[in-house]
RNA sequence: GCUCCGGUGGUGUAGUCCGGUUAAGCAUUUCGCCCUCUCAAGGCGGAGAUCACGGGUUCAAAUCCCGUCCGGAGCACCA
């Protein structure tokens, strides 16, 4: 246990005197503070998810207290078994460790006791009117008859829990105003009735607590001292501690930080499920998708998404942070272990005449000779990218690692170079010339790099949302595993996806 | 429409509660130089904000007050 904690704070103290820290919580005391991650199990975590499961970890350890991880399953309609899982190993990977797993679903007699209590106590009252009714009293500001007449306020209880009410015939709602300002307090729904499968419980509960309750009353049972909501909240915040008053439950301290989400690459899974239902994206890990499982894919790193997320402290502004800076974190991360290749996008052969056959050594890291190194046999022939080869012939340019070589001659076709012939000039390296990554003509091998670019631009779809390039990199690269993450020497970093395909990273 | 919440350099933030300690710190972006057989990373330096706008209080305001404008959110038997 000592050995598991002690690495972990050391690595802690020098982190937090490099990177970005969040401010102090108000009201914490060291050792007791209890933060809560709530997400519904209803999708794949994304994002969004990301930034407030580092922040509610980050302030349970920063104060040696404890993260509850609580999935907020109180709508059998929308739950899954799959999410629930895809949840925690996003969060598995993520690095965010919660020290409890629950799930609101597991107190759900608890809840409704509650709520059972609230209206014997007359804070809620079993209503029976339509949605369509009580829509326009609340516009009005008007009670409707169940909240004036109570004489049948128990039966009417004990007929929703008993099953003689249908699902939409009675709902609880809380003893609010109708006529507040905050509309969140005028009257809102308690408990419903919902007919349907729970992927934990089945069809054994009917009488559903909604979110508004359940949530206040599972984090004041918990122990939770701090609770973290996206500000969309923040209107019923209210209502959260009304209820709490009633029931005369302890108050956690409530704050609200902005959500989560990049230009363009929208979390919302109203603008995503269609783009997969139209086969034009397919899987949730695609990598132009802000879930985790895409950002994994794409080559980002935990470390650096944290760092992000911290970055952005916890304000209520409402803007789109640039993602840039996201990618400047994971550069930072994974440019000291990553291994440099060569990569050539769109190849043009290259003939150095009169070149001789040779073997060479390339390091796999500039500085980090760990990394290794990797031997390669040339001959006259190299592949180099098309996007190199604006030369004229009396140019010198340096094949890295290798040799300078003067243009001799260029073939091209309708503007476009076909292939260049050169011969060898030395082996000085001058920085005034071009240098300039090359592949073996015998050494090659096939890949595809999948660039991902924005979604949406604006409302619209981008059908250019994912660029494949294609190219040729070293045969090195046969014997890499999928995930690893190399950086192509003047291309950019990228992540092996399968066989013959990378994702692009960054630059 | 009503209510609530925001508005600091291109971008994201710190500072705003408890007005003055650098008329604004950090990061990102961008430019230059150094380093470097990468257009990466690292080092150094520069550019870039009269703190949405208009009044007011004060010796003194990004920080307090009032108004205006702009942006976002809520007004579900979703969370």
């Amino acid at each position: 246990m000592l050995e598991k904690l002690a690495p972990e704070q050391l690595v802690k103290k020098q982190a937090v005197e490099s990177a970005p820290s969040l401010p102090p919580l108000e009201g914490a005391i060291m050792g007791q503070v209890v933060t809560r991650f709530p997400p519904e199990p209803n999708g794949y975590p994304h994002i969004g998810h990301a930034k407030a499961a580092i922040i509610d970890e980050e302030y349970a350890r920063m104060y040696n207290g404890k993260l509850i991880l609580r999935f907020d399953d109180t709508n059998p309609l929308k739950e899954k078994l799959e999410y629930y899982d895809a949840i925690r190993e996003g969060l598995d990977w993520l690095g965010v460790k919660p020290d409890i797993v629950k799930n609101t679903s597991d107190d759900i007699s608890l809840i409704q006791e509650y709520g059972r209590k609230l209206v014997e106590l007359g804070g809620a009252y079993v209503c029976t009117c339509s949605q369509q009714t009580m829509h326009d009293l609340r516009a009005k500001g008007l009670p409707c008859e169940c909240r004036k007449d109570q004489s049948e306020a128990l039966s009417r209880l004990e007929k929703l829990f008993n099953g003689s009410y249908k699902q939409n015939e009675a709902i609880i709602r809380f003893k609010g105003d109708m006529a507040d300002q905050n509309t969140a307090m005028r009257d809102p729904t308690l408990f419903r009735i919902i007919e349907g499968d729970h992927p934990k419980l089945g069809s054994k509960i009917r009488v559903w607590p909604t979110y508004d309750f359940a949530a206040p009353i599972e984090d004041s049972l918990d122990g939770v001292t701090h609770a973290m909501r996206t500000k969309e909240y923040e209107l019923r915040n209210a209502l959260y501690f009304a209820i709490l008053d009633r029931l005369g439950l302890r108050k956690p301290m409530m704050i609200e930080f902005s959500r989560l989400e990049f230009e363009g690459i929208p979390v919302s899974k109203r603008k995503i499920k269609p783009l997969i239902e139209n086969g034009l994206i397919k899987s949730w890990d695609d990598p132009r998708l802000p879930t985790l499982s895409a950002f994994r894919r794409r080559g980002f790193v935990p470390e650096a998404i944290r760092k992000f997320v911290i970055s952005l402290g916890i304000t209520l502004a409402e803007t789109k942070p640039p993602f840039e800076a996201l990618e400047a974190y994971n550069r930072k991360v994974i440019d000291p272990v990553s291994m440099r290749l060569f990569f050539v996008k769109d190849p043009v052969e290259l003939h150095v005449e009169g070149a001789r056959a040779m073997e060479v050594v390339l390091k796999n890291h500039p500085t980090d000779a760990a990394l290794g190194s990797r031997k390669i046999q040339v001959s006259d022939r190299f592949y180099i990218s098309s996007d190199d080869t604006n030369l004229n012939v009396g140019d010198e340019i340096r094949l890295i690692e290798l040799y300078n070589v003067k243009i001799t001659k260029i073939e091209r076709k309708d503007g476009k170079v076909l292939s260049v012939s050169a011969m060898p000039s030395g082996s000085e390296i001058q920085q005034s010339m071009p240098k300039i990554q090359w592949v073996a003509k015998e050494d090659i091998f096939d890949l595809q790099v999948l660039t991902p670019k924005q979604l949406y631009i604006g409302e619209e779809y981008n059908t250019n949302s994912l660029e494949v390039v294609k190219g040729v990199t070293e045969s090195f690269m046969s014997g890499l595993k999928h995930g690893t993450v190399v950086q192509f020497v003047r291309f950019g970093f990228c992540r092996i996806d399968s066989d013959g395909t990378a994702i692009f990273t960054h630059r």
